[in-house]
DNA sequence: CCTCAGGAACTGGTCTGACCAGTGGACTTC
DNA sequence: GAAGTCCACTGGTCAGACCAGTTCCTGAGG
């Protein structure tokens, strides 16, 4: 049962590897906060004891990192940054393109996490946060004879206050990458076809389908609902056999 | 309500970043494949026209990203590596972490994808799969003897074989993620009290009980008995004012 | 007093060229 | 054919230089 050999390779630690841990560490132990300001690479070079193109990989890998930002110029140093969803996206939608997580699972996380926002919003919205929401349904109303992207924008804004209000940021930001990957992965469908208002009065119609149920708090109606909405609007992208397992997302007491 | 000034900051294009495009270009068109080997950083000097610094921190970032690794003495140059969860984890792990969000959405977060893995395993299980868990849970009841490092491990094979039938990797990696995240958030806690049989019973009941979910196929159950096991595991943890959010996740019908 | 041009004194981005400790393969030697 | 040596090459690190750009101080001119 106990594993047999449970060795991992002991790979040489890197100097530029060294500097990244440091400067982790103090982030984590809230010795370096958001806002904040490094030292100026050649600063770090004394302070490392490092040459200045080992600091400098350092600080490349925390930059791409979405951890700081280096600004030429700047005599401040390079800037800690609070955390943005940027680098989250970043890998979801290298997971997507490059290496081939397919649509369907896409589909079928957002369907989860739309879901489960859409439950905790029909449960935990107080009044005000249920007029903030149906104020964007309004905007969604107003900009469908506007154009297309207009009424994207509305309706980005409309899930966006589903996701504050479900006091989840974590399923708001996963929510917000995926959805932004599955759009750039149908892009090319979906440029022409989408500008009809026919589509988008659909649309507003499921929207309008799931606030009736945060209206009424009922939870799993808004869950069950608003999942059977993404199928409906996405299914068409996929081939049949990989609609399988979304169903079994839908459909009956759930 | 058109957007203002959509325009955004035009920020300098820096040569290492164009080398980064041009790779992950060449990885997303498929003209480079994992397994592959990148040119040895001399011959990338000369293919880009940049230096070997300039290469080297293009290289650097991709490697931290996961897409290559390089090894000292390696005549073959950097290697392309097929996607690991491993950078994905490490943006989530710094989001938890490093961005503060707090215990409450990170037990919700695993609420949600647990039981909505748990409904997909149920209704998308092949009774292979089946004694496959079986198996896991089995190896649960033996280890509760042992110890409770063993019975953890096994623990951690059943949420996988879970996972797995679940057909969604996504959810699969996202979970395991949090899971580890949620652990190390109160492992200064645990230490101690988990120790205890009665605790490691608990837990083998409750794992039980989806088990019978997902043999009698019923999704809606083993989400929602999943949803309330970890509920019911972690929420001591929690301060009693953020378990509310929790308990929106719970209970009625769903 | 304020304004504004000029100029240090920095910043990060890039380049060159060098050295080192390793690796792997070819080449010699037995 | 096997064993040992050697060499070309790898990535990791270093030192020093230059450039374009920012910031800020300073001093001249109003």
């Amino acid at each position: 049962m106990t594993s047999p050999a449970p060795f991992e390779p002991v790979r040489p630690v890197r100097l530029y590897q060294r500097i990244i841990e440091q400067i982790e560490d103090a982030l984590a132990s809230r010795t370096l906060r958001p806002g904040q300001r490094l030292p100026s690479e050649r600063q770090l070079v004394a302070q490392f004891g490092a040459s200045r193109s080992t600091v400098r990989e350092a600080l490349r890998v925390l930059e791409s990192n979405g951890v700081i930002r280096s600004r030429p110029g700047d005599p401040n140093g390079p800037e800690i940054l609070p955390f943005s969803s940027q680098a989250l996206s970043k890998q979801l939608t290298r997971l997507a393109r490059v290496d081939g997580v397919d649509l369907a699972e896409l589909i079928s996380f957002r369907m989860v996490l739309d879901g489960s926002a859409n439950m905790l919003a029909a449960r935990l919205r107080t009044d005000d946060e249920l007029a903030a929401i149906e104020a964007t349904i309004e905007a969604m109303r107003q900009t469908i004879d506007v154009g297309y992207q207009q009424f994207s924008e509305a309706d980005v804004a409309f899930h966006e206050a589903i996701a504050r209000v479900s006091r989840n940021s974590l399923i708001q930001v996963c929510n917000h990458v995926v959805r932004g990957v599955v759009l750039s992965l149908i892009s090319d469908k979906i440029a022409r076809s989408r500008n009809s208002k026919a589509l988008m009065r659909e649309s507003l119609r499921h929207h309008e389908e799931v606030l009736e149920a945060i209206r009424a708090g009922d939870g799993p109606a808004a869950a069950r609902i608003s999942r059977r909405n993404l199928y409906d609007y996405y299914a068409g992208y996929l081939p049949k056999a990989d609609r399988e397992p979304l169903l079994a997302l839908l459909d009956p007491t759930d």
